[in-house]
DNA sequence: TCATTTTATGATAGGGCTAACATAATGACG
DNA sequence: CGTCATTATGTTAGCCCTATCATAAAATGA
């Protein structure tokens, strides 16, 4: 039928019996549209089935109604967590999103390609997934191309950048003041990177419980992994070939906490009965595996969705300029079977 | 500097001393440009460090270098694999990703929705992931739109449309076999919604291998779950109550497959000293759990990437218009921990 | 009532690029 | 050296929409 060409505004102004700008406007919304003109616009609308051409928009008017999400070596169920939640909401703002992986890019950080691939697309604006959002130098570039930016996770006072962080110190602090509430004295504990700020921020938050609870910190039970399975089972292997092993190890993420849990249950060690493991993010994993972890939730698809919200506000006309930044203080501690107080 | 005002074809083609439709040619990487000319075109756009303004080559050619992954309620690692592998190529090619979420989308398909949709933003190309490919309906949608659509993971004759499918029953039927010739006899089966045709070919496979090696089919060894970890556990526990057990189970992905997993582990029967549990598609979580899953591997990634490539060269003038039907045959079974002989 | 503000609509001009055709330069060959 | 094919480049006209400014209509007020 009607397929291969088209509608096109100008057709709808015509069957209308406006101009085509009258049409325009109605289409974004404006204010300047008289009522009854503006239903007979719709009306023509919805009898053509017309649709509005992206393309043509963005070139036009410089907004592209695509929002860019990029990410480097995501966790899969972190990135997917992420990319649903950011999804649905560009939907029912109208949005499209356009996904960029910057695995590749290394920490020579190759500006041309980044570059390239951004400058050329018109995003209306950029979510950076952690860790990108702590790459100074891909800030700095994204301020220099003038693309909105949203950092996910980290934030950056030197730019004028939007951000939508978690409070991982506290969520740490409140996980680790559960263990010792629960009677555990002698807590491992799985950091991530050293050169991730939230790594950082996690154990933190540890060590600040420990601290407050009169704890001696012990530095052989704090280890590093690098928030993946095997790393948390290796890491797990190390705590509990210690001498007077720890009853419980807090991983700083949830593929970590699986990762330890596989390690003891290879040495036959019950959990939560012998050993308490928990985890941080709440991710997939978390209840797909047994027995299933405690977590801290680290709430994604809310952030997702925030910064979604910031770029769509950004873009629209009424802002002022400043940056957005939010922080997400909702801390919350999933109770599964993999904790409970020590024998 | 230069950021404010992007550099365009008109800037480059003065520098180069050549027209405007001379460097778009370079840009398209079409033929007839003289060397000489080609070199000092991109001596330009390299030193005007130019970047072609998509939506611009969107309006005027028609192309718009996105192209479309649609899903509908995903299982995290396989959308995550399929993500970054698509995005992966689509990067080498030039091509960006926009991901549709069809997931509210009921069975009563809001056409309209969809419409608006995929039709306002000129996509070069959908490829739909499965269950999507299946819905007869939607697929019946895009010929309509005259998008041009690569299935994943099923094809339909009826329509014209490319697809890369996978040979789930031969995948299935080798895993089969494999088990029995370890000596297994009693083999659990958990199969998929049956609405699915991969399930059913799963199944199928299942069947034809014990068929084949002389075993009697037990229908009350065959139980149905829905491809989550949830109904793996229960269907698990199913098949461990029976009074005379199996010696292997054999869930058709590998969420369930860990939820069986999960189940024993809480009953204490020991992997894969008393239970071989094994699984389908090797995705992250297959690595992720102790013991780690024996499972066939799909090769998701491979998959995704010809997808794209299909698009790419659907999009392409030089093609002659027939759909592109891809098997992949590549079958291997990856050998973890979680699988032996009966006792 | 007419001047003045406010509100609603229209006309025009691109935005950056490519398709399609037109022209110019080059080469082949008798 | 002219003819014709071939290859290389240029010109022009849009693609579909929105910004901007201009105009028209309605509302306000003295």
């Amino acid at each position: 039928m009607n397929k291969r060409q088209p509608i096109t505004i100008k057709e709808v102004a015509e069957k209308a019996g406006v101009s085509q700008m009258t049409v325009s406007r109605v289409l974004n919304k404006q204010k300047l549209v008289k009522a009854s003109t503006r239903e007979r616009v719709e009306a023509a609308i919805a009898a053509l089935n017309y649709k509005p051409n992206l393309m043509a928009r963005g070139l036009a008017g410089g907004r592209s109604k695509l929002i860019g999400l990029a990410y480097y070596n995501p966790s899969p169920s972190y990135l997917s967590a992420l990319v649903v939640s950011a999804l649905k909401h560009c939907r029912d703002l109208g949005h499209h999103l356009v996904i960029e992986d910057l695995s590749d890019i290394e920490d020579g950080l190759d500006t041309t390609m980044i570059l390239k691939r951004l400058s050329s697309i018109q995003l209306d604006g950029l979510i950076l997934a952690p860790p990108l959002s702590g790459n100074t130098k891909l800030l700095e570039l994204m301020q220099d191309i003038g693309i909105p930016t949203v950092l996910l996770g980290s934030t950056d006072d030197r730019f004028k950048q939007s951000s939508v962080v978690f409070d991982d110190r506290a969520a740490a602090y409140t996980m680790t003041c559960h263990l010792i509430d629960l009677g555990h004295k002698k807590i491992g504990f799985i950091r991530g990177p050293h050169e991730l700020p939230w790594s950082r921020k996690r154990q933190e938050g540890y060590e600040q419980a420990l601290i407050d609870k009169g704890i001696q910190i012990d530095k052989k039970l704090i280890l590093e992994g690098d928030f993946t399975f095997r790393t948390g089972m290796h890491r797990g292997d190390d705590l509990l070939e210690l001498p007077d092993r720890p009853t419980a190890i807090f991983a700083s993420n949830d593929d970590m906490a699986a990762g330890v849990i596989a390690a003891a249950q290879r040495r036959s060690i019950q959990i939560p009965k012998e050993l308490s493991v928990v985890g941080f993010d709440d991710t997939a994993i978390a209840a797909a595996i047994w027995p299933r972890l405690t977590t801290v939730r680290q709430p994604i698809a809310e952030m997702a969705q925030a910064s979604v919200d910031i770029i769509s506000d950004v873009t629209a006309e009424s802002w002022n300029g400043e940056p957005v930044r939010l922080v997400n203080d909702s801390i919350h501690i999933v109770e599964r079977e993999s904790l409970a107080p020590p024998a």
